[in-house]
DNA sequence: AGGTCTCCTCGGGCGC
DNA sequence: TGCGCCCGAGGAGACC
């Protein structure tokens, strides 16, 4: 499941491969991953011919910066992008036929994955970017922001970042992290935390995904880059996936549970409840 | 009004 | 072997 660090280095890789081509035509073979426009005759139609002039990404959104549009993708949990390394699968549900001959392959196991294609320049201004709150690493992300929002909600730290209008970008794996390097129990009401550890949760949340796209993403399940290579960032995983193992700063066991609807791995020793 | 919650999407994987 | 259920990101709409 792509969060900010794996997107943003699909971003990258992408842009080395894709950046200054044109868009000849496009196949589309499973119409309900095409959000905006309704028609997929239209999505194709208004692709076709069209140059991809830059590869943005805001949260875990790729932005393909077109001529005359934007086509805003989310790999969700199982989405990847691939060039013509690789025949279509069933799993292949979008085609991009380039001018150079090659072609962009969209790649999604579950179907879950989806793209909305705008006028260029009025993307931000609907669903799903026009909500979405801050980078991480952008300055209004800041420790008085975070503790304004955590002051003024009932739900747990977890849900709070987990929340794409809070901040853009976290997900389950890098909010157990960030939580645990700050050391915090998930399911901790947000306002019941005092300002010197939400300026933990702030510094250890930008470092986390910092650390994560130095090291290239983590290859949970089956994440590739664009180019077919995985990152290592999984090795330095404090809790996220590890549970029965032991905790790397206090040999206690890593333990599972629910918060949030969401499997939630952290350390009891390291991160009490309050 | 606005914060919070519920439902829905999908199919691989797993338990029984 | 087969059936049924779980997981999860985020939007729409319900709820309070």
């Amino acid at each position: 499941m792509p969060e900010l660090p794996e997107v943003e280095i699909v971003r990258r890789t992408l842009t080395k491969l894709v950046q200054k081509k044109q868009i000849e035509d496009v196949e589309v073979g499973w119409p309900k991953m095409i959000k905006e426009p309704d028609d997929v005759d239209m999505f194709r139609f208004f692709l076709s011919g069209q140059t991809i002039q830059h590869i943005g990404r805001k949260g875990k959104f790729l932005i393909f910066e077109l001529d005359d549009y934007a086509l805003v993708s989310h790999l969700r949990m199982e989405g990847k992008y691939s060039l013509s390394e690789e025949s279509p699968t069933k799993h292949t549900h979008v085609r991009f036929f380039l001018h150079d001959n090659s072609e962009l392959h969209y790649n999604d196991v579950r179907k879950f994955g989806t793209m909305h294609l705008f006028p260029k320049g009025t993307e931000c201004d609907v669903a799903p970017l026009a909500k979405l709150g801050p980078e991480p690493m952008d300055p209004s992300f800041n420790p008085s922001y975070l503790r304004e929002k955590f002051m003024k909600t009932t739900r747990n730290a977890k849900t709070v970042l987990l929340d794409q209008s809070i901040v853009a970008g976290l997900g389950n794996i890098y909010v157990d992290e960030a939580l645990f390097r700050a050391g915090i129990f998930p399911g901790t009401p947000a306002a019941s935390l005092e300002e010197d550890v939400i300026i933990r949760v702030h510094r250890e949340t930008i470092a986390t995904l910092e650390a994560a796209i130095e090291a290239g993403g983590s290859s949970i399940r089956s994440y590739l880059n664009g180019n077919g290579e995985m990152g290592y960032f999984q090795q330095q995983l404090y809790v996220y996936g590890r549970k029965g193992q032991r905790c790397k700063m206090c040999e206690g066991e890593i333990e599972r549970t629910v918060v949030a609807g969401r499997g939630t791995h952290y350390c009891s020793r390291c991160q009490p409840s309050v």
